[in-house]
DNA sequence: GACATGTATATCACTCTGATATAAAATCCA
DNA sequence: TGGATTTTATATCAGAGTGATATACATGTC
């Protein structure tokens, strides 16, 4: 199989919550993707544009800011998501350069690996207080979203919280356990 | 700050334990590094190139077997793999296709959301088992290595299971909530 | 002896990344 | 009012990283 364009899949999506420009794409995957997904100017721009000669979206006309470009996703578009959301989705691999510098580590005083230990711990604290704080804006409903897409929001939140947990904890054992 | 090909790092780190080919790179990635780290000989090769050119590996000529070649770690290669050890790491992007699919879920028949998690929760299951042997085998000193690499092996691999435990609660609980 | 698997190097098209350039509009604040 | 900064917006580039594929010899196995 040739190599998938991911970002092609994550822009229908987007788009098929409402339409957009290449920056609203960005700002979306930066927010409301909680950081569970990057993109890129540099792949989403020509990707619009490969997008709009296989007519999977087109342009939105009715505000014409010279400059503006809004994206619409087309009829093709949402059969190409759809079939996309119903296949099953593979892991990917993984490159956890922590994990990679950890491992060769070994010959490093003790007290520089607690110190990697230390920042990389306090890097997950701090994630996971801002997921915290988003959980607690959402569940006030403070932003104006449906009810449908906020449960669907509410698990990816728990899911980083959970997710940072495992990691603090796992520093803490290895800090403890004296590497 | 241009952009760092960390591969670099990897092989170093790899050569600094014992020469190797750049096959032998490979399976170390594949196998030691527990999937931590995805490397491929599309870049691994290349970069030897690199790495030869810059005088921060070597080829090593005892063994001589015309198709094999068996690169060594030179002394400039173990000052800039030090560097590299000792400098701090940034937390890289993530591109998680399961969350990006499940966020766009949310018009999908309740089933195959819960086939989703299911099938997820299953990966991540069978992957701890996998971890959970291989710490058993370490406990056991199947293997011949050194202790203080096996410290970092048992740490890894205990990040592993951990991680894959969160994922597993997570599922458990998002299914439950009924989505 | 045939067939499959493992070891080994190499290249290709394509995806993805982050830096950089450019410029107009909005906001700040003094 | 005017200057400075931030936000919005598009675009390109070199280089990092991916996975498929080609080739070929060695080893194992049935």
């Amino acid at each position: 199989m040739a190599l998938k364009n991911k970002s092609l899949y994550a822009i229908l999506g987007i788009l098929n919550v409402s339409p957009g420009t290449g920056y609203d794409i960005k700002k979306y995957c930066d927010t409301v993707l909680l950081g569970f997904w990057n993109e890129n100017f540099g792949h989403i721009y020509p990707t619009l544009k490969k997008m709009l000669s296989d007519e999977l979206v087109e342009i939105d006309t009715s505000e014409n800011n010279e400059k503006k470009i809004l994206y619409r996703i087309t009829p093709k578009g949402r059969l190409e998501l759809e079939s996309w959301l119903t296949e099953e989705t593979e892991l990917q691999p993984m490159r956890s350069e922590f994990m990679l510098k950890l491992l060769f580590s070994s010959g490093q005083p003790k007290e520089h690996i607690i110190k990697m230990l230390e920042d990389y711990k306090q890097i997950h604290v701090k994630k996971q207080e801002k997921y915290l704080a988003m959980q607690h804006d959402l569940e006030q409903g403070i932003e104006e979203i449906s009810k449908e897409r906020s449960r669907f929001l509410k698990a990816m939140l728990r899911r980083g919280i959970l997710s940072c947990e495992a990691t603090i904890c796992w520093c803490n054992e290895t800090m403890d356990a004296g590497l």
